[in-house]
DNA sequence: ACACGAAACGAACGTTCGTGCTATTATCCA
DNA sequence: TGGATAATAGCACGAACGTTCGTTTCGTGT
């Protein structure tokens, strides 16, 4: 079907612009404009511009599983996941996936103010992405690998806020440290609540799984 | 002069409005409907939407600076003015000073991607804001209430980044723990860095300064 | 090769955007 | 208290917004 590729790139692109303008800053016309297209013709794909920001939300969700955790989720589980979705994120904001810096985090503060199917779509990208941080790390208390007091909530919470920040150093204040400085603040992070391997552990743990 | 208060008050309306739909979804007609008079009278008071933006950035500074800035200044300088800065702007948050949470953290993340005066407003606001933030850290170091290893700026990044992360928890995901979660990732972050008072040492510095 | 459905188009709708004018009303000082 | 001046309203403009419509072009299976 020639709709289904039309569509993707329509959407391709609007996640580019949306990560940009914001979601509401995108806007049909100049969508079509971009890419060459009529309005109405665009238009069609999806019925209503509230569609097509879904679509798009829908689309950008993938960029980034296809980015940041396909990639991570390669390392074995524990605190080399853990430290692999971290690395992977900030090499994701340092690759510019998204031109305008992360798609979810401008929408985040976009819609935090406003009701709406949109809102909902935004939290429920966010709420998965939380819950991911949060299996991870619960996958690297359950290795033995991290501090069994860690709280999964606390942790993935100032995990995210880190990267928050770097996004926000990095885009708006064009600070070349902010990715090292990201890092940094979540080696020392995750150091102070590792528990190191010693080898004979590391050999049980490996039997009894 | 009357315009000086008809100004004041349209500029406390835009602030909230656009703490909740963005600097660009704030609109002139909407803002003159909410206020009960007219675009153009409204308008007259800016002459383009560019200086109304301007102008509204500039109040939700003010606004800034006497909720969170003022008050927290009042402690005294080193450790407690640090953690009083910190407990003042969870406050604010915590308060809705600005209904759709921090303006700036919106503004930040809404103009990261685009170019012009009002980013570099945006900008400029920001940047003093986490100087403030160095300078608040630095008078600690001098007072000896932190570790002369601390990097002002590394510090200042972590502890933005936490605001935002906070912002978010609150704003987006209505997490009711988001403050405390906040709080306990200061508490732990500065604690660690925090060099406590003997008695012998702080009549010394006193004496000293 | 043909026919039929899918896909894209162009024009227009009503609305709202930001921005000019011109007129009218309020306000303040002599 | 009157006259200058500041403040607001009224109206209109062109552009862009999302959306709808009828028509035309294209792709594809038979």
């Amino acid at each position: 079907m020639k709709g289904d590729r039309t569509r993707h790139s329509i959407l391709e692109r609007a996640v580019d612009i949306a990560s940009l303008e914001g979601l509401e800053g995108l806007t049909i016309g100049r969508l079509a404009d971009d890419l060459q297209m009529s309005k109405s013709g665009l238009f069609a794909h999806f019925g209503s511009k509230e569609e097509l920001q879904l679509a798009t939300i829908d689309a950008a969700g993938q960029r980034f599983v296809d980015e940041v955790m396909r990639p991570a989720l390669r390392a074995e589980r524990g605190y080399p996941r853990l430290m692999a979705i971290c690395r992977s994120w900030l090499n994701y904001v340092g690759r510019r996936v998204f031109p305008g810096g992360c798609f979810f985090a401008a929408a985040s503060f976009e819609f935090d103010g406003r009701p709406g199917p949109v809102r909902d779509a935004v939290v429920a990208a966010m709420d998965a992405w939380i819950a991911a941080l949060e299996k991870a790390i619960r996958l690297a208390k359950q290795e033995g690998h991290l501090d069994p007091s860690v709280d999964p909530a606390q942790l993935a919470f100032e995990l995210n806020a880190i990267f928050f920040g770097a996004n926000f150093a990095w885009h708006l204040r064009n600070d070349a440290n902010a990715l090292r400085r990201a890092e940094k603040a979540i080696e020392h992070r995750l150091d102070s609540l590792r528990v190191r391997p010693s080898r004979t552990q590391s050999r049980a743990r490996r039997k009894s799984a």
